[in-house]
DNA sequence: TCAAAATATAAGTAGTTTCTAATCAATATG
DNA sequence: CATATTGATTAGAAACTACTTATATTTTGA
């Protein structure tokens, strides 16, 4: 008997939530252009190359599954990723799904 | 200057679509009943509890983007999962996004 | 105080995904 | 051969997602 990756169903649900937010090419994005580092909205939105609508709309996403944590100082709201271990995961598929 | 996780966009793309593949309660869980081992779509069906209809669907989407491969036996039809990191990349998955 | 800048939200449309039910095709077996 | 088993495919409805445009909110600074 083997055993299994993830057990329970709930936990299955919840992890597929979470990558479906990062499952999109502007998210995706989003994460590389953070790295380690703590960006502002408009930094991102440059970085990224869409409208200052869409890429909030998608930030809001990714802070709703936990992704993503924000900081906000007077006007400016920073963003970053929660937890350093989602860029091994970046990484990783980085390593596996890209061919160049 | 901190190196970008992944540079060109339609590697960005590339990787997307294939989690994208991966991010449904389903396929995930396929992808956990799997594991190392090379199991039947029937088996599939009965770990997984949904219709064959169903399942098939979802192999099919899993298997168009590289994720899984097949060996066909007579009757019968095996999956199993192409690279096995992508076990490394569930397992991490698992560790940064499941609470329990 | 007024205009500008930074970010979020809302509403609507177009496109995509998911599931169900029905059916097809191939192989196995009585 | 006839029927059962295994798996794939198709079609259509319901639900969901993404993007655009417009607008709201907060803060800044002249």
């Amino acid at each position: 008997m083997t055993k299994k990756l993830i057990d329970k169903d709930e936990d299955i649900l919840q992890a597929s939530l979470a990558i479906k937010s990062i499952a999109h090419p502007l998210r995706l994005k989003i994460l590389c252009v953070l790295g380690s580092n703590e960006v502002s909205v408009q930094d991102i939105v440059d970085d990224v190359g869409t409208s200052q609508s869409n890429i909030s709309q998608h930030l809001a996403i990714l802070r709703d599954k936990g992704v993503l944590c924000t900081r906000k100082d007077a006007n400016r709201v920073y963003y970053r990723i929660s937890d350093q271990r989602t860029l091994k995961l970046v990484e990783l598929m980085r390593d596996v799904f890209c061919t160049s």
